[in-house]
DNA sequence: CCGCTGGCCTGCGAGC
DNA sequence: TGCTCGCAGGCCAGCG
C-alpha cells in the first residue's frame, strides 16, 4: 500500500479508534524477529487502560497518541491495518501487533508481509519530533493548501541542483509522502521528463510540479489509494487509484495521450516510468 | 556533510 | 506444469 495517500487513507480508516480505551496491545512472536518492532511486550503494559487520543499522519508515519506516550508506526513496503471482529476471524499470516479495546466489537491488526514496517514506543511527542526522519522531514505533500513557497525554497537548495528530478522526488526531506508511484505520476501530470536535472527546471515548471504533486496525492486519497497486490484483506480497503495511473507500471504500453510507448528507467535503484514524448 | 549502492524481507508473475 | 529470476508501494548503513 503505503505512500503518503495510502497512509492517509489508513489514518482515516482508523478514526473510529480515537477515544477508545485500550484493553491490551499484543505483539506477536513474529514481530520480535525484526529490530523495528523490538519493543518488548512489557513495554506495552503501560498502555492498558489508556485512551487513544489521536492518530496522526506525519509524512508516511502514523503517530498513535496516548495521553503521553506515543507509538510510532511506519507501514514500510507492505504494512496494513485491518479491523477485525472479536472472536472467530483468522489473523493474516504476518501480523505483528494486535490492539484490543474496552467495549468495542473490533480489534486492530497490523500485518506486514515484508517486515519493513515499524511499531515503536516513544516516551513523549517531543522525542518523536527529535527522531531523525521526522525532524528532517520536508513539507507534507498532502498539506492544504500546498505550501508552494516552501516547496520552491527547498527544491532550490544547491544539493538538489545537479540531480535528476526523478531521483530527488522520493526524498522525504523534500516532499514527504511522495513515493515511487506518485513520483512517476506527478512528473507525468506536470509533463516533466524525470531525467531533467533540477537546475534546468524553470520556475514555471517547478510550480507546475508542486501543483501536480498535490493533485496527484489528493486524487489518490480520494480513490482510497492504489492497490496492486492480489492480496485480499477481510474488510477490504481496496483502492482504485491505479485505474487512473498514466505511467506507473505501464512500460511497454501506449501513452493514451500521444500513442508512443511508455518506458521504464532506473533512478537510484528504483523504477521510473514516463512518456518521453509528452514529458520534456 | 553528500549521494549512491546494496541490503533488509516475502510473494508474485513473466518467461523459459 | 514447474522452476528461476527479477521485481515490488520504503528506508538506512556503509562506503567513497
Amino acid at each position: 500500500m503505503p505512500e503518503g495517500p495510502e497512509v492517509e487513507c489508513t489514518r482515516q480508516y482508523l478514526q473510529s479508534l480515537i477515544g477508545k480505551t485500550v484493553k491490551k496491545i499484543q505483539l506477536t512472536e513474529l514481530s520480535q524477529k525484526y529490530p523495528k518492532y523490538q519493543n518488548r511486550q512489557s513495554d506495552f503494559d503501560w498502555f492498558k487502560g489508556q485512551r487513544v487520543t489521536d492518530i496522526e499522519r506525519i509524512g508516511k508515519f502514523l503517530v498513535w497518541h496516548f495521553n503521553g506516550k506515543i507509538i510510532l508506526n511506519h507501514l514500510g513496503m507492505s504494512g496494513k491495518w485491518i479491523l477485525l471482529k472479536k472472536g472467530n476471524q483468522k489473523l493474516p499470516s504476518h501480523s505483528k501487533a494486535l490492539m484490543y479495546f474496552e467495549k468495542y466489537p473490533q480489534y486492530a491488526v497490523f500485518d506486514d508481509i515484508r517486515n519493513f514496517g515499524q511499531f515503536k514506543v516513544f516516551e513523549s511527542y517531543e522525542k518523536v519530533m527529535q527522531h531523525d526522519p521526522i525532524r528532517k522531514m520536508g513539507i507534507d505533500g498532502l498539506a492544504k493548501p500546498f505550501p508552494m513557497k516552501e516547496f520552491l525554497a527547498k527544491i532550490n537548495k544547491p544539493n538538489y541542483a545537479n540531480r535528476e528530478i526523478g531521483a530527488v522526488l522520493v526524498d522525504q526531506k523534500l516532499v514527504a509522502g511522495v513515493g515511487n508511484i506518485y513520483k512517476s505520476e506527478s512528473l507525468a501530470l506536470a509533463k516533466i521528463n524525470p531525467t531533467r536535472l533540477v537546475k534546468t527546471l524553470t520556475k514555471k515548471e517547478r510550480k507546475e510540479l508542486g501543483l501536480a504533486i498535490s493533485k496527484t496525492l489528493w486524487k489518490a486519497v480520494d480513490c482510497n489509494g492504489s492497490t496492486f497486490s492480489t492480496f485480499q484483506i477481510p474488510t477490504g480497503q481496496e483502492g482504485s487509484a491505479q485505474n487512473w495511473h498514466k505511467v506507473y507500471g505501464k512500460h511497454g504500453e501506449i501513452c493514451q495521450n500521444c500513442k508512443t510507448e511508455i518506458i521504464r528507467i532506473v533512478q537510484n535503484g528504483r523504477s521510473t516510468f514516463f512518456c518521453a514524448e509528452c514529458q520534456k
